[in-house]
RNA sequence: GGAGGGGUUCCCGAGUGGCCAAAGGGAACAGACUGUAAAUCUGUCGGCGAAGCCUUCGGAGGUUCGAAUCCUCCCCCCUCCA
């Protein structure tokens, strides 16, 4: 593939890419002389789950490795260790060695289920940041200035709402940026919220005498209500090792709005192929239900195989357009209950469907109950022993058996 | 060192003695409808076998018939001046 070419597949889906010319260069140099690029991305160790948001950004590194390009998968253990705060006033606990490696792993087996382990290396910034002399690290930082840093958009409004700014987040995009001098980086990708760390690193490669790093960021994809991002901490994310029939159903359940970004940015379709979708959803040759089925499905087999996919949309069919039990229901085991007939809200209650007897009421109040597929209107019902399928709501299955005095 | 602002139910955020289990928004959950766990509408959103009772508003005491609201001490966060 030529430079221009492979250009415009690195820029599809892109938010920034700075500058644009220098990474057509890189792209042509690599060609001319036969030298793949380092691409560069850093993780954090502590969040080795990792969902459709970091995605985004792994697709893209994908993207580079399709060209031969070289990843560089840098795990931020010493950024971490020193935490960032970043307004909410917790410092992270240090994580341990072992920890770290540990999470390491955890991270490969997810992300090589996308990238090519053979053109990827791990690496660990505590490796060169932690034996540097403290004399280093005031040299680091005397290369950048207060107003610069200052430049960078939330330490700006933070400033300027008098919200407290702690001295050694200046220190962190100082290391972050550290870490491209120290792995010769021709490349950085980062969420568009990385915009400034990423450029810190091109300035400190320029001090240090090397080609500056292209910067490359990359939208920030929402979660599933569509407000805010997809995170761990907000739970609204989609894991990429979820079993494929939550995956499926949790797609379903992104706002129609959010669609031709997931497209855009989880799949892999052209632009050209998504334009055609965004056309036809317009006229309604298109229906929004068939089209986001074909995302799920197309994102559940990228994570898990077309068959899952194919098994995961019918039983979403049975359970939510039939309205009928899932194939699977989870076995609850038995109860032993110490008094000759059971109170349906104590059964709900210790089958685990529901957090408290007030939330059974309720539950119940609002017909969202039933047992052995029917609906449960009095709250005061009472079941002799036996074996139960209970249903709360449309998506709570369990089967149970009671066991009575 | 000095002056001031603040800690409220998952989150944001009202509330300055009873009408407060605490406005409003977000998230979440349920029902209706549908095209799906979209959208929209309606409702729910501390606990208890509940017309009643119990526990919550940074922590511990206190004042009062009655406190998230007043007082005392303590902890934590923030800003400004030096």
């Amino acid at each position: 593939m030529n430079p221009s070419e492979q250009f415009e597949l690195i820029k599809n889906g892109t938010e920034e890419i700075i500058l644009e010319r220098e990474l057509f260069k890189k792209l042509k140099q690599a060609e001319d002389t036969g030298r793949p690029l380092n691409i560069k991305a850093g993780f954090d160790p502590t969040a080795p789950d990792l969902h459709l948001g970091h995605m985004v950004l792994i697709n893209k590194l994908k993207t580079f490795q399709r060209l031969g390009h070289n990843v560089l998968f840098l795990i931020g253990d010493f950024t971490a260790m020193i935490g960032d705060p970043s307004g909410k006033g917790r410092t992270r606990p240090a994580l341990s060695r072992e920890q770290v490696l540990e999470n390491a792993r955890t991270y490969k087996q997810q992300i090589f289920k996308v990238l090519d382990e053979a053109k990827t290396k791990i690496v660990f910034n505590s490796s060169w940041i932690q034996p540097m002399q403290t004399e280093e690290l005031i040299q680091l930082c005397s290369r950048y200035t207060v107003a610069r840093m200052l430049e960078r958009n939330d330490f700006q409004q933070r400033y300027a709402n008098r919200q407290p700014i702690s001295i050694h987040e200046f220190i962190y995009p100082l290391i972050q940026g550290y870490d491209s001098v120290e792995l010769k980086a021709d490349v950085e990708l980062g969420g568009t919220d990385q915009k400034f760390n990423l450029l810190v690193g091109r300035e400190l490669q320029r001090d240090y005498g090397q080609q500056p790093q292209v910067i490359i960021t990359l939208p920030i994809l929402e979660g599933l209500a569509g407000v805010e991002k997809m995170s761990k901490s907000l739970g609204n994310y989609i894991g990429i090792t979820e079993p494929a029939n939550d995956m499926f159903a949790k797609l379903m359940s992104i706002p129609d709005a959010l669609m031709l970004r997931y497209y855009r940015l989880l799949t892999g379709l052209t632009p050209g192929e998504i334009d055609k979708l965004e056309r036809e959803l317009a006229d309604c040759s298109l229906h929004p239900r068939k089209a986001k089925a074909d995302l799920a499905a197309i994102i559940v087999s990228t994570y898990h195989d077309q068959a899952a996919a194919r098994a995961a949309e019918e039983e979403f069919e049975r359970v939510h357009k039939l309205k009928k039990l899932p194939a699977e229901i989870e076995d609850k085991g038995i109860i032993k209950w110490d008094k000759s007939k059971i109170w349906v809200v104590h059964l709900i209650t210790n089958a685990g469907l529901v957090k408290s007897s007030s939330e059974a009421r309720r539950m119940i109040k609002q017909q969202a109950v039933s047992i052995n597929q029917a609906l449960i209107t009095d709250v005061n019902l009472e079941l002799p022993a036996g074996e139960y399928i209970i249903q709360v709501g449309r998506r709570k299955f369990c089967r149970v058996q009671i066991e009575c005095a």
